[in-house]
DNA sequence: TATTGTTATACTCTATAACTATA
DNA sequence: TATAGTTATAGAGTATAACAATA
């Protein structure tokens, strides 16, 4: 058995050296959790989302969504309200302040990333995107069959 | 913002898919932790070590090792004994029935990192790992930066 | 009856630092 | 005074499922 070179572990151990080294940004300087950052991105990107569409745009629970939206609601970073053809849904969008928030952050978070990846060469960063897409396809997979 | 393609949160996402595609294996099985596993595979590998050798072999706090090896040993697959050159330390290894217990596993394991990644082609499995060591040094790198 | 989203609860994990015993 | 390892404790995060409102 060769931990160091377990490919779980080190996804692993990657994954969370890459995440302290992003999460730093929106983390110490707002106050802002991984949920929460995932929250505002997805609706930086979609405009307005309903809850449940945003549980499944950001890979979290609905619970998790849905506290992490209250929190956001709260810090008036966004709006929710009630939906016109389901009034069971929530419409969730940005606030003013959410807006001017991400508009600081995503260029941070931006070069953070850019800064990550410039430690590898073209052919490297080509052809890591799409390596990766497949491992999650099959990882997906072989959760299903359990 | 395109959460989607945002390094980190893939990272993130693909991590914790592979590591529920894995853990199965020895969490349902064996009520083992992931923690748990990682002593266990650093103890298969090294043979014997102390506590400090394995919670840095293992990117575990040296509490988290601690309590991970407690608890293994309260399940009579490690012993601890002290250590000959410095009493303060604690050097660890296989009981008989961790020994078996890992003959059983890594096999497993193995199947399943192999199935995982038999979903890349060769020129992308000879890139990954190199590319993951990279941008994991460039992480390390940019956390002491801070 | 099923679904959307929220809330409750208990449980686990984590982080910090205090502590014991050696060195 | 510093180090190896353990323990304490409080806070954060997580999972399950119950729940209200609506479909």
């Amino acid at each position: 058995m060769d931990l160091q070179n377990f490919f779980p572990y080190r996804l692993a151990v990657l994954a969370e050296a890459v995440s302290q080294a992003t999460a730093r940004v929106y983390t110490e300087q707002h106050g802002l959790t991984r949920d929460e950052w995932r929250l505002l991105a997805a609706l930086a990107e979609l405009g307005s989302a309903r809850t449940g569409t945003l549980h499944e745009h950001c890979t979290l629970e609905k619970m998790q969504a849905s506290r992490g939206l209250a929190s956001l609601e709260a810090k008036g970073l966004v709006a929710r309200s009630q939906a016109d053809d389901d009034r069971r849904a929530h419409v969730v969008q940005l606030e003013p302040a959410g807006r001017k928030l991400m508009a600081e952050l995503v260029p941070k978070v931006l070069a953070r990333q850019a800064l990550l990846l410039s430690a590898l060469g073209d052919e490297e960063r080509a052809m890591l995107g799409p390596a990766l897409a497949k491992v999650l396809a099959q990882a997906q997979r072989l959760r299903q069959l359990g």
